[in-house]
RNA sequence: GCCGGAGUGGCGGAAUGGCAGACGCGGCGGAUUCAAAAUCCGUUGGCAGCGAUGUCGUGCGGGUUCAAGUCCCGCCUUCGGCACCA
């Protein structure tokens, strides 16, 4: 009988409704099974679809969601959309139309998408940031924040993107550019809403112990929150009954200073502009330096420029001695307290502002050559009074700060590099910011009982010119009565960023539909923490940074029962283009998931993106290479020619058989996805090379590789005759007593070169094989008529024999 | 400048210090076909040789080792992130 060609559009389509009919893919309410919570981060639905990255993480955990479940977890596996953000909202406004239609438009475009690849996600959870029912939650939160006192209003320079027209975080403008249109992002003194992230900082460093993360994304977060530990040391201003306080991790250098430096944004200059003789230039400076971009700022560092305040001079707490104070941009206004001490022997910032200013430069440890840069090494303190002598830099410090502290003139303290967080976006397209503003009772939290505070309609989704958001036209939803003493009141018109509603997503996972809570604490507490999450590395210090914050804010208010959200993170690389770059409407290299799909089908979709290359790095599309997966799953196929009776393996690839179960299980544990996927090309190989494949063998192949293509291994399951569907079958085992031969081929070496290969038993130890192979003939007619002077067994390696 | 990756055939990439190049793509030869596609079989790092075989080969220069793509020291190139952070 001819047998049918293998053809994913009939049976794909067949097995994704026959998942769906049977809610394969839900999560049991059985507490008492082991779980498994799979997490990959919740696409923005994006009016371009589902570009080939999305797959690249979601096979990855799908594959791993599947072998949980037929290792018997309970697996909560969810999808979800995060909807919110300007992308949507800009198109709505461009096209006339509502945000929230097109969100719908989009998201449902996804699903189809999503399930159109066979994803095992659990779509009875869904869950969708901008659904009143989900930010009702997201402002509960919120409120939370607020109540303990995590939310402060304050006015200081922030980033702003004059194109968006939106302040941004520091995490979203990194590199002075903005996260969402790349332009650049300018500093404008702003009153806004900031989530206190600071205060979690050291939380969030320690956190990184106990989690499982690639270490390249530690290091990013700690790179980021940036702490360093120093001292806070006050400088009395000559002459006025005031100092002027300086942050420096270098307190032990403190003999060596002969000046100082203001960021021009300093109010002290401010205070004393009456005694300052040369204000005119001074401001002038200050108006120079405003007018720079981050770029100009950051890049050209060779060139200090700055200014002695005349007028104003410091005094240098333990030494007594005056120091001129000097304004300049390489000082920042945002870190520290503004202002530093200059030791110009000992950092080469200041090495070069003394150069340029023609500063004297006081060394204070020896070492190095200060006539041509600063000295930052260890070396013996001189020139330093009590601290003369000293050779190691952690007693200098120690000793410093004692006296620091009897004088009372500093202490020691911490700084971060990581802001707090600017909370507050002028747009529509968020969850508005419960508060509103009394003129009686100031700031007033909108009660609980009111939530979800929703989103008004409007006609004009456009920002204002005047910096507001589009929510401040609408007076029906600006006006209110303060919830404390019932005046008028107005309400806050910002709305929150895009990452609020992903900082807690995976929490109302875990119970999407609870209407009295985020998420009951019982669901809580047997679904969390997620045990793995994947996801983009471009989010480090952004989601992964906020939504960690979050849920230790939540942790510590009782209100969830884990310190960590994530137990173990993986990041996919990046799928760049046929061209090796990244691909871009502009470039024209974008690869259509849709397009290939319809060509191969989306099992050899699959099968490509988890095999062309290491799962964490980037990698450029192959057409021919996809192609290639494709002709896999046709050898797969045409494997049904074959079938033989009998349950077990066969003689000839009992072995291999057991071998291969054993890779391809831990190989997608350490999601080494293509070595997984080359082990049962290599069996697959050998069974057309057998020319018969026992059920026994079959079945075990289709169980290995049901995870990276469930529809054909289904339809081959059922074809075959094997009992029920694959969802629920239990994960193969291996022996490896089964795997050992009685005799191997090993190589010969003579003098580490190989020679040849010789056939030893596969039991013959270290001392028997040493002793003996060198003698045996086939071994003495490698060596060429040399002598043997040492011989080293590698058991079922190889033999390498030292001669002369 | 700092932090973190990566440099291996024509290409994507494999290799607990132990036979470099698994697996796939592409190429070449053959079978099948009227022909092509598809499929199947064989072959495929460079150089020399009809051949067995020899020889050179994992960015560069040293080193450790019986043995180095892998470990150590010193560089180069490249990608990503941060960056005047006191």
């Amino acid at each position: 009988m001819e047998m049918q060609p293998y053809d994913p559009k009939v049976i794909e389509p067949k097995w994704q409704k026959k998942w769906e009919e049977a809610h394969a893919f839900e999560a049991e309410s059985d507490h008492a099974k082991p779980k498994f919570y799979g997490l990959i981060e919740f696409p923005y639905p994006s009016g371009n679809g589902l570009h080939v990255g999305h797959p690249r993480s979601n096979t990855a955990m799908d594959i791993i969601a599947r072998k949980r479940r037929m290792q018997g977890y309970n697996v909560l596996f969810p999808i979800g959309w995060d909807a919110f953000g300007l992308p949507t909202e800009n198109y709505a406004i461009k096209n006339n139309v509502h945000p929230a239609a097109v969100t719908q438009k989009n998201i449902d475009h996804f699903r189809e998408q999503l399930k159109k690849i066979g994803f095992s996600f659990d779509y009875s959870r869904e869950v969708n940031t901008t659904d009143p029912d989900y930010y009702k939650w997201t402002q509960w939160i919120f409120l939370k924040l607020f109540e303990h006192g995590m939310v402060f209003r304050d006015k200081t320079l922030v980033n702003y993107c004059p194109s968006c027209k939106v302040v941004l975080s520091n995490e979203d403008s990194q590199g002075g550019k903005c996260d969402i249109c790349h332009g650049d992002v300018v500093q404008l003194p702003k009153d806004v809403w900031y989530l206190r992230i600071t205060k979690y900082a050291d939380r969030l460093l320690q956190g990184l112990d106990i989690v499982d993360y690639p270490e390249n994304i530690k290091q990013q977060q700690i790179n980021w929150i940036g702490k360093s530990t120093g001292a806070f040391v006050r400088f009395p201003i000559a002459g006025a009954d005031e100092s002027l306080e300086i942050y420096t991790t270098r307190p032990d250098t403190l003999f060596g200073v002969t000046f100082m430096v203001m960021a021009p944004e300093h109010p002290l200059i401010d205070k004393y502009a009456g005694r300052i003789t040369n204000m005119d230039a001074i401001r002038a400076y200050r108006e120079e330096c405003a007018k720079k971009t981050e770029f100009e700022r950051t890049q050209l560092v060779k060139d200090k420029t700055g200014l002695c305040i005349e007028g104003l001079r410091g005094v240098n707490p333990l030494t007594g001695r005056e120091v001129p104070i000097f304004i300049s941009d390489y000082v920042m206004m945002g870190y520290g307290t503004g202002a530093i001490m200059a030791v110009p022997a000992h950092d080469q910032r200041d090495w070069e502002f003394a150069r340029k200013f023609g500063i004297e430069i006081i060394q204070v440890i020896k070492g190095g050559d200060i006539e041509k840069e600063a000295y930052t090494g260890d070396g013996e303190m001189i020139n330093s009074g009590f601290l003369n002598g000293y050779t190691n830099k952690k007693d200098s410090i120690n000793r410093v700060l004692e006296e620091i502290e009897k004088k009372g003139i500093g202490r020691a303290g911490v700084q971060y590099k990581m802001k707090d967080w600017a909370f507050n976006r002028q747009r529509y397209w968020g969850e508005p910011i419960p508060l509103i503003h009394c003129p009686h009772c100031g700031v007033v939290a909108v009660p609980y009982e009111e939530l979800p505070l929703r989103l008004p309609d409007v006609e004009d989704f456009q920002p204002g010119t005047d910096g507001k958001s589009p929510l401040a036209h609408i007076d029906s939803f600006v006006n209110c009565t303060c919830p404390k003493c019932g005046a008028p009141a107005q309400r806050e018109t910002d709305t929150m960023p895009q990452w609020a509603g992903s900082s807690w997503y995976f929490l109302r996972y875990c119970d999407p539909h609870n209407d009295t809570a985020f998420a009951s604490r019982e669901e809580l507490d047997y679904w969390m923490p997620v045990d793995w999450y994947n996801g983009g590395m471009e989010h480090v210090t952004r989601h992964l940074l906020y939504s960690r914050f979050w849920h230790k804010f939540l942790y510590d208010i009782g209100e969830v029962g884990c310190p960590e959200p994530y137990m173990k993170r993986t990041a996919q690389g990046m799928i760049l283009g046929t061209d090796g770059e990244k691909m871009s409407k502009s470039r024209g290299n974008v690869i259509n998931p849709d397009e290939i799909i319809d060509e191969i089908g989306a099992d050899a979709f699959r099968l490509y993106e988890m095999f062309m290359g290491a799962f964490d790095q980037a990698i450029p599309w192959s057409t021919n290479g996809a192609k290639g997966c494709r002709r896999f799953l046709d050898r797969v196929w045409r494997l049904q020619e074959m079938l033989v009776p009998g349950d077990g393996y066969s003689e000839g690839l009992n072995c291999l058989m057991h071998e291969t179960v054993k890779k391809v299980s831990l190989d997608y544990e350490a999601m080494k996805f293509n070595t997984a996927i080359a082990a049962m090309m290599t069996l697959v190989n050998e069974m057309y090379a057998a020319g018969s494949v026992t059920m026994g063998e079959m079945r075990t192949l289709l169980l290995l590789l049901n995870p990276v293509a469930p529809h054909i291994t289904e339809e081959m399951w059922e074809r075959c005759g094997f009992e029920g569907t694959m969802v629920r079958q239990s994960w193969p085992t291996w022996d490896e007593a089964a795997m050992v031969r009685s005799e191997i081929e090993i190589a010969v070496q003579v003098c580490g070169k190989v020679r040849g290969r010789i056939h030893v038993p596969a039991d013959m130890t270290k001392e028997q094989a040493e002793a003996e192979l060198p003698a045996r003939e086939d071994v003495q007619k490698l060596l060429g008529g040399k002598t043997v002077v040492k011989a080293i067994y590698v058991p079922g390696r190889l033999l390498n024999l030292v001669a002369r």
